[in-house]
RNA sequence: CCGGGUGUAGCGAAGGUGGUAUCGCGCCUGGUUUGGGACCAGGAGACCGCGCGUUCGAGUCGCGCCACUCGGACCA
């Protein structure tokens, strides 16, 4: 028998080497192929399935809350790109540019958006006059560009797929309000949907997006330990709208600027996913994204009514409205059994002759392996409290993962060893410099991840230069 | 962008000192199998990452480029 051992491609393990595990992860659970060009990748439709769901989800509680999708153009006129100065500092260096039409050359060379709070600006110019035209709450599912120096599947690429919310308000509170509400409902997804904790914070100067007032974000701790922002909400007060001239006749008859917001998740998600729920066996998806929720195996598929049987389950559970698919290949059940395993899919069940005679079949949960006999009568339900288990089980765990990777420090060596040591967020208070900030990266090698919204005391004075403290800050290792 | 590593069939690899490519898995066909990656037999599949050069002759030697990968710097 151990000479019938056969080959099959292992995925890295994950103690072992956690960012190669993690691109074996990608390719073989069929998510993602390279292209010919460095950082463009292409979304296979097991991955993109994924982002479907997502986007589904998410665009329901846009339209929820008002909002309302556009499409804007691809190409950013130079001039335009030029108009807020800090925006055009932050995203001109990594910027592509269309240079020729046709076989001519451009008189203004055109950027393939990076990101399109100046192309909303020229529009929203145009369309808002008066106060009556207010709030403008748009949203834009599209792709960005920004040419990037290193790559990696999901968590960098020069092309990648996100979407956009740009809103324009009355009043700075008004917008203010908007962009706390858009930075909850990304927190709210993460935990009730992706089944990953995060922690709500504001950004630093530093880390603020080019052109914010204020930037939220949500991040995320990765199995290893290290940091992923997760999304991130910007409040950009009237900065931009002076920049563009976008003025608004208000009740009062005096003109005015309106106030802006942007918010933003990208396909980085995925890569959050992988990293937080990913074991040694390959994806493990939280249920309400799994692109299939639950796989239907056959067991001696070739004896009389076999087929049958399983086609029946799923579709009763199709009916129900369960993501199903039934795998009636012909490839081995073992086969099938590690396929699925490896692409994630929360639920397993196997039905074979033995089952038929119990009216039962077998379920087994990937996130823990627990294998389970259940009768067929009901099955919608038992398999309806088994995605939410699962659900809560993923999140449990996650949360165990980040609870156990935050530690306080109270001073830089301290947090360096810890950060070494364990790996995390590390806790500390800070002055609000900058100067301490880019000291942290310096000797520790950690980025500030955000100064969060629930605020502890650690002590009075800044551990980094003595100075007394203003904010409890997050510290950690970033993808 | 800087430093290390790697590019040979879909995947993983072998191919001292130059002579037109080998193996395992996978794939296709037929048969037997089927509760943890099945077995037998037959078969198909390679511009050796791309370009230029040296040579009678380059997977092999030289130069350039591209891509992947691991660190670092930069960034959703």
């Amino acid at each position: 028998m151990a000479e019938n051992k056969k080959q099959v491609e292992q995925i890295t393990d994950m103690d072992a080497d956690f960012t190669q595990w993690y691109t074996d992860v990608c390719k073989k659970a069929e998510l993602i192929d390279y292209s010919s060009i460095k950082g463009m990748f292409i979304y296979r439709p097991y991955g993109y399935a994924i982002w479907e769901n997502i986007q589904r989800i998410l665009d329901a509680e846009f339209k929820k809350t008002g909002h309302e999708n556009v499409y804007l153009p691809m190409l950013i006129p130079e001039s335009l790109l030029q108009k807020e100065k800090d925006h055009v500092e932050g995203f001109a260096p990594e910027c592509a540019w269309v240079t020729m039409g046709g076989m001519d050359k451009l008189e203004e060379r055109f950027a393939i958006r990076p990101t399109s709070e100046t192309l909303f600006c020229e529009h929203y110019k145009n369309i808002i006059h008066s106060h009556r035209d207010l709030p403008k709450l748009y949203n834009q599912w599209t792709s960005v560009l920004r040419w990037e120096k290193t790559s990696r599947p999901f968590l960098r690429h020069r092309e990648f797929l996100w979407q956009e919310g740009h809103t324009m308000h009355a009043t700075a509170e008004e917008a203010i309000a908007e962009t706390e509400r858009m930075f909850n409902i990304y927190a709210d997804f993460y935990e009730n949907v992706l089944a990953i904790p995060v922690v709500k914070g504001r950004k630093t100067d530093k880390e603020k997006f080019s052109g914010a007032e204020a930037t939220y974000t949500v991040e995320c701790m990765m199995h290893d330990g290290k940091a992923l922002q997760g999304g991130t909400s910007h409040y950009f007060g009237d900065g931009f709208a002076k920049a563009f001239d976008i003025t608004f006749t208000g009740k009062d008859n005096q003109l005015h600027n309106p106030f802006q917001t942007s918010w933003g998740v990208s396909t980085r998600m995925i890569a959050g996913i992988i990293m937080v729920h990913g074991d040694n066996n390959g994806l493990v998806l939280p249920p309400k994204v799994a692109p299939i929720q639950v796989v239907v195996i056959p067991v001696a598929q070739h004896k009389e009514g076999v087929i049958e049987a399983n086609r029946a389950v799923m579709e009763k559970l199709q009916a129900a409205g369960f993501r199903v698919k039934l795998d009636d290949s012909d490839n081995s059940p073992g086969w099938k059994f590690a396929e699925y395993e490896m692409k994630g899919v929360p639920l397993r069940l196997e039905l074979g002759p033995k089952d038929m005679e119990k009216n039962q079949c077998v379920l087994v949960r990937r996130d823990n392996g627990e294998k389970l006999f259940v009768s067929l009568d009901g099955i919608e339900e038992t398999v309806a409290k088994l995605l939410e288990d699962i659900h809560a089980g993923l999140f449990a765990k996650a949360k165990k993962n980040l609870d156990e990777h935050c530690f306080p420090a109270f001073s830089v060596e301290e947090a360096k060893a810890i950060q070494a040591e364990k790996g995390g967020f590390i806790k500390t208070m800070w002055c609000g410099e900058l100067d301490c900030e880019l000291k942290m990266k310096e000797e520790a090698g950690m980025s500030s991840r955000c100064i969060p919204l629930e605020q502890e005391h650690l002590g009075d004075v800044c551990p980094i230069c003595g100075k007394p403290a203003k904010h409890m800050i997050y510290w950690g290792v970033a993808y």
